[in-house]
DNA sequence: GCGTGATGCGAGCGGGAACTCGCTTTCAAT
DNA sequence: ATTGAAAGCGAGTTCCCGCTCGCATCACGC
């Protein structure tokens, strides 16, 4: 940021800018992405967008910020609602709650995953990744779930990554199996590896 | 290809080419990966290397599919290998498999995964991940094991979802856990879910 | 050893994109 | 109304990169 807007005018400009960069990555895609056409979507001049933008990744900083953050937020009250319950209802809710905070908004987040180096998500992803374990990890040392496996924090690591990755593929690859079914695919394979009884 | 190398000396050009083209992508990365600089690094002129290549996207195609038909060959042997035996042990062969098949050259691997665009391996990897399946729903339709699920073709993709991204995030991030506790957290992840006894 | 196609060269062209700078316009406080 | 700062402008500068083209060199068949 090279200069922090004063004036209502100028605040909506950055807010335009942002948006404007946002909407140029879901319909122009990533390799489109220049600064000149973030200002001529944003209706402005690119000596403008330099005064409050210092280069063009601070600008798809912001953007890919927001959106990582906004799906963290989703998916993170959805589970919060769900600290109380416990067995496969639970496992059954954390599961939605991802698939629901992938499934916001699909188009860009096919451009963030696709088109983007996976290096440019890398920070933000790994803080929703992070944000999921630990609760994961403090519920399964609550002892909701039976110790099945040796190590809490390998088990949660494996759990994330397993289950956000079939949430991931499904919303982008879409493949050929209803929403309900890939949930209850989640539950099952979480709960058999939990020895969670109660699956079928 | 613009023009198919007859001479040993330009074969060994062609030759040359790919393997700086491999060299510069380890070395400074997808962003740095130009075509001047390949030459450079090949030690030959711009213009040699245009005269079999018809742009700079070809040779990374050609470095790409190298690198996956490389993975994909030491997965599918090392899981050929295995279409005896049953139950834990031929689980825990196939994520071994997975897990070498990655292992084989990381720094490449991760400029591949991470530095790229992910559209970039998509045709590469999807061939790979398809072959996974194919192999893994042979497995579950051959009743190798109990019929616990309801689609095996769901069940096939949710497994090699799971599988294959919990060995490329370890090899990839590597989370400090030991690879036999990996290997084993997988096997249970997979039995657990298709109900195979004999986990622990 | 000669000629012809294959191979190799490397300066340079064309273009695009990030970013700048001198200028104008707008705002708000007095 | 005045004025100084904030906001906005957009042609232009600079740089880099993909790719070419005219020419030199090499190697194999005769």
């Amino acid at each position: 940021m090279r200069k922090t807007p004063t004036q209502a005018r100028s605040k909506a400009t950055v807010e335009r800018i942002l948006a404007a960069g946002r909407q140029v990555l879901v319909k122009d895609g990533y390799e489109r992405f220049s600064t000149n056409r973030v200002a001529a979507a944003a209706g402005i001049s690119p000596g403008s967008l330099y005064q409050y933008f210092s280069d063009k990744a601070s600008i798809l900083d912001i953007v890919i910020s927001r959106y990582w953050e906004d799906v963290s937020e989703r998916t993170a009250s959805a589970l919060a609602l769900q600290t109380s319950s416990t067995g496969t209802p639970a496992i059954r809710s954390v599961a939605d709650a991802l698939l629901a905070g992938l499934e916001q908004d699909p188009t860009l987040l096919r451009v963030l995953i696709e088109e983007l180096p996976a290096s440019r998500n890398r920070d933000r992803h790994a803080a929703l990744v992070t944000r999921v374990r630990d609760l994961t990890a403090a519920y399964l040392h609550a002892g909701a779930v039976v110790k099945t496996r040796p190590d809490a924090q390998l088990t949660a690591w494996v759990l994330v990554v397993a289950m956000e990755n079939i949430a991931l593929r499904w919303v982008l690859d879409r493949p050929p199996y209803p929403r309900e079914a890939v949930l209850e695919e989640m539950v099952a394979l979480t709960a058999g590896y939990l020895q969670v009884s109660g699956v079928r």
